[in-house]
DNA sequence: ACTCAAAGTGACCGATCGTGCTCTTTTCCC
DNA sequence: GGGAAAAGAGCACGATCGGTCACTTTGAGT
């Protein structure tokens, strides 16, 4: 029904809301329903349970962060320019996905990797099927291509670097944390592709 | 009393493990309490509130860290064997710490950094001292030494590849981590500080 | 050995948790 | 417009939450 579908969609933003606050786990579903305007019960209409709303709200926010992060930079020539806007991207989430409370997706991450269940199997799919994309967008770099384990370490620098930027900015509160994560992720392309 | 001070530490240690597995903010009283052999009000006893105890177990956890991570490195002399140890006792938090759930300081700074408090203030107070630590020990790396805004982009880097470490080691369940780790930190030293 | 504070118990508080139930209202489709 | 299904209300459940209080046991210092 298209009002339903209206109120799940409510539903799940006010989720991520409170998620990015407290923790995915920590989300109340009287809190929610309470800032949707409906009841609890009315609630469990749109989900059977408060792990079937996680669920759905990890996947709205994977499916936001397609969108916001490899699908404006989709339409460009692969090469530096791509890589570099991917991570512009990457960075922007940390400061205002779901604001406030930074990416849910980190977050989420970190909260879940020692909570075995199909939260955490969902999470790592979504991380796994990511860390492959940008592997072979550093493949992609180079020509000829770059290396597997080239292209996988240079991956790695450039998600700690997301990671680092996310510490810097949210528990260190210090402004210059995305020049910081820009510098070094600029020196990251030069050694891996040189400037022409 | 010598006999209240073993109890209380037994209280911490109990809910440092637990705290590793649910977050700080999941563990229950009354779990510790059980798993202690004591009754929830027992517990009182030693600490005022849940968050006293939140705010002695991350103590005791910085301690930790302290004796593990710094401590083992101090009596080298300064210099890139000295970073080297701090790296790889660094690195041993994500894996061993509190095991398992891993270094309970890293969730606890992804799990509090939304959540104003005094909790987050102490993470925030030890995280602002290691971060200064960790750029110290980077501008005594060379000689002369090296400039403080290039030494924090180095600890920037250093911080960032410990936390790539922990997602790729445990949420990622890549087994390749620590080489990862290992192999781009050693890159940023040579550049940092050339070898002879 | 005596004493007094520290350590620990058990019952209980009000609140909130996720979830189930029955019932009413709304919305969509024909 | 009527009828079926979806959306939602309201209530109550058992459990658990952090926390309090009065009481008993234990242990350390003199």
């Amino acid at each position: 029904m298209r009002k339903g579908e209206a109120t799940r969609e409510r539903i799940l933003e006010e989720a991520a809301r409170q998620a990015a606050a407290r923790g995915l786990g920590g989300v109340s579903l009287n809190d929610v329903a309470g800032a949707v305007g409906i009841s609890k019960s009315g609630l469990f209409k749109h989900f059977d349970s408060k792990e079937a709303m996680q669920h759905a709200v990890i996947e709205r926010e994977a499916a936001s962060f397609v969108a916001g992060v490899w699908e404006p930079a989709a339409g460009l020539p692969a090469g530096r320019g791509r890589l570099e806007a991917i991570f512009e991207r990457w960075l922007d989430r940390a400061e205002t996905a779901g604001a406030p409370g930074g990416c849910l997706i980190m977050a989420a991450n970190a909260e879940f990797d020692d909570q075995p269940g199909p939260l955490r199997d969902l999470l790592q799919a979504n991380l796994r099927r990511w860390e492959k994309t940008v592997v072979h967008e550093f493949m992609a770099l180079t020509d000829p291509p770059l290396a597997k384990d080239q292209a996988a370490l240079a991956a790695f620098q450039m998600k700690s670097f997301v990671l680092g930027h996310n510490e810097t900015r949210r528990m260190l509160e210090d402004q210059g944390a995305r020049r910081m994560a820009r510098a070094v992720f600029q020196s990251l392309l030069d050694r891996v592709a040189p400037r022409a």
